[in-house]
DNA sequence: ACTATATAGTTTGATATTAAACTAAATGGA
DNA sequence: TCCATTTAGTTTAATATCAAACTATATAGT
């Protein structure tokens, strides 16, 4: 490729630097964020009780595998776990045979608040070493990229 | 807590959303990179291959290790893979018996050009979705972000 | 020179994930 | 009503990763 980059190629190089970024602080925090967690949870099972634990409603399997673009396989997998820990709740579908519903259990709200009382912890250093203002003008871009990634994968 | 957050508690909602951001563009984008790639090539791999092709002399599996923050045993296994397709060269230290020098192979070279060929296809409609200037404008703060979670862990 | 410690790399065991095959239930058209 | 197709969830096989144990070599202190 000629210095001056007059091909017709689009300059690809800002995309894959801030992939690759964003792959190492994704391995990183993931590590960070599991290693003390209560009860073995995971950031999955974590998320799972996190959108309960926000207010929202009972979801089926294949909702929640949609909510945080995993696999259904993946989805059953950390229900199965959250559902032997007795975090959560797992009812038949009213009307609908295939389905199911799950919901949080009182133990499972409880188990979140530990959980976030962990997650505190392992981040009380990076909290105080970042201005919550530039970490957060940082959102609304990723948001679209990850929008932009889930709507056309 | 109570509504206006009066207590010395940080709001740390915006790093939370921001690490889950990051989750779901990472496993969405290498996912998509992985799914096309020739010779069964990893993103782990072709990083590897990448970071050779980029002009960067020959170095140790630690060496390499620590350039995309895996352990030790993850960089043992990606290296014995590009081995065992002819990708890299693999030789003993000349001087320190516990350690080995990692180089690129011609055959790598080939290998990195048709991954990244694969990797633009794959990525071509995401480049023409976003201007360069706007994912850039992301890079430094993801940067600092990232070299304080590896100083730190 | 010896010994204790540190370091480079490998191996082991556990686990989260994906893609794809599979089961069972629902839907829709003839 | 029947059959083909779609959909929800599970299972399977493959694999990348981590933490920790392990081997072999190097280094430093006495």
């Amino acid at each position: 490729m000629n210095k001056t980059n007059q091909s017709q190629e689009p300059d690809i190089s800002a995309f894959f630097r801030f992939f690759n970024e964003v792959g190492i602080i994704n391995q990183l925090s993931s590590t960070r964020a599991e290693r003390d967690m209560p009860h073995g949870l995971t950031m999955s099972q974590y998320s799972v009780l996190n959108h309960f634990v926000r207010g929202l409603p009972p979801k089926s399997p294949l909702e929640l595998a949609n909510a945080f673009q995993v696999t259904k396989g993946a989805m059953t997998n950390t229900i199965k776990q959250l559902e032997s820990k007795g975090f959560i709740n797992i009812r038949p579908h009213e009307v609908d045979g295939r389905s199911k519903i799950v919901s949080i259990s009182d133990a499972g709200r409880s188990a979140h608040a530990a959980a976030q009382a962990s997650l505190l912890i392992a981040f009380q250093d990076f909290v105080g070493a970042f201005d919550p203002k530039e970490v957060a003008e940082l959102i609304p871009m990723l948001e679209r990229i990850r929008i932009w990634l889930d709507n056309n994968r």
